[in-house]
DNA sequence: AAAACAGTTTCATTATTTGAAACATGGTTT
DNA sequence: AAACCATGTTTCAAATAATGAAACTGTTTT
């Protein structure tokens, strides 16, 4: 019930290779066993083909598995192909550096905030972000501001998979809280982070809209309750929605080119 | 032995990723299927398998396929856990301040070159790789370096998946010509790349050797012709050694801590 | 020496994958 | 409107691959 899996043995598989990502260190076949679903025999020959695949490294030294190399490989692909990064590029770039602070790229993955580019203010701050890293949506100014605009038969199985664990006093607590969130940036147009995640930690977020409204990504301006707050990043919010419209336009004329050439196949 | 695909299902299902991601772009169902060795009934199963897992991305309006976001997600584990990136970074970002020019770090993938971190120089210079992207191992700096200090008996396997592909006037054009680029490279102790990727590109690159002498990776110092010369770029080595010394010494204590503290994952 | 443990292999059973063929859908031509 | 065609989707019996209890190996602990 709980695991969507399915998928048959790929399905399998990649569960996993998930496991093997989430803890996050070496790990030893023994821990994977520990708490996983499948019997002995079973993990062990997913492991075996993993590392064969080279989705799996595996240290002999110290007898552990972490993730492989290939996926390296694999997610360089996704990040130019898959992600409004490679476009967003250089927009993101100037609104960092005409505002001074460090700047997001965010988009949904299942229901959480997947960071796909990240431009540092020239005095960075420490913080949770960094491109290719997951968060949550449900307490993140770009998460929050992206499930303001996706369609709203999505929004509640969304909501549903937010976990809503307190992180600061500022947290929002629950789907109902979140929801009336979502109303008030949907009429504003933009979302903000009250230290919801980090303390000390401040944002605003725009989304990224298609012509027909759907919601490609978010970017945002990050800063700091030291050195400014959340008026201030307020005032930014012309130049955000300024970045956001010019994403959106290069993100159109990118997927219905002129189309006047064909690529051969050829190999 | 050719094929390495074995691994059953699981093997088919990533030889299928594989394939989206070396289109470079988004790709129909019937382009994968006229160069594919399944058949339709099954190709489609892996398609929609893959996209289920969001290992691949479908767009409905152009009715495409790019390789998904999870793939983003398990490749920053990766990158922090099978990478010498993390370790690396405040070493090669030093460097490259010091010198005032762009730094590679790469490892062996296969038999070929992943660049898994860059540091740009003050004045960036326009040139092909790139962090998560793949290259030839024969005609880059860090490529050959790493070759030449692999075990001995991996050597001839790496040198038989090169392609030799002719990139400039002075590519290496065969396997003889590398292997003895191999043998002056080792007695040296560190490798150069003479335009021989691309035109008015030339690096010195120097391995990451364990105490015990197997390769991690390497780093190089890369600069243009129009800047500098061989003879100026070997003018730091004595830096490169040291950093590639320093990184070597931290991976070390990286790998056999004093397991004191245990890291906790909490978010 | 015995017991405990982590990792690996075996093999009959079971479930999944397979692919030829048929079907659906949308667009184009006659 | 009928015939055609290219793409994408479903069916179903046969072929294949995955499964997991149990047994085995090698290493460490008692």
């Amino acid at each position: 019930m709980a695991h969507v899996t399915g998928d048959g043995t790929v399905g399998k598989a990649l569960e996993v290779l998930d496991q093997v990502a989430a803890f996050g260190r070496p790990v030893r076949f023994s821990e994977l066993l520990a708490q996983s679903p499948f019997p002995k025999p079973t993990l062990y020959r997913f492991v075996q083909t993993l590392t064969n695949q080279r989705m799996l490294a595996y240290d002999p030294d110290r007898q552990t598995y972490t993730p492989g190399l290939r996926l390296v490989r694999l997610a360089h692909a996704a990040w130019e192909q898959s992600t409004l990064a490679p476009i967003a590029r250089p927009h993101i770039e100037a609104l960092s550096s005409q505002v001074g602070e460090t700047v997001h790229l965010a988009q949904l993955d299942h229901a959480h905030v997947l960071y796909v580019d990240k431009v540092n203010a020239a005095q960075p701050v420490e913080m949770y972000s960094q491109a290719g890293k997951i968060g949550p949506a449900y307490c993140t100014g770009v998460g929050k501001t992206m499930l303001a605009f996706i369609a709203s038969d999505r929004v509640e199985e969304c909501i549903a998979q937010q976990s809503f664990h307190i992180f600061t006093p500022h947290t929002l607590t629950g789907p109902e809280a979140l929801r009336e969130e979502l109303r008030d940036i949907r009429t504003r147009g933009y979302g903000f982070d009250r230290e919801e995640h980090e303390p000390g930690i401040i944002c605003v977020a725009m989304p990224i809209l298609s012509e027909s409204g759907r919601v490609h990504g978010a970017i945002s301006v990050t800063s700091t309750t030291e050195r400014n707050d959340l008026a201030g990043l307020e005032a930014q919010v012309p130049l955000l929605r300024e970045t956001a419209t010019s994403i959106s336009r290069d993100i159109h004329n990118w997927s219905f080119p002129d189309h006047d050439k064909k690529q051969a196949t050829g190999g």
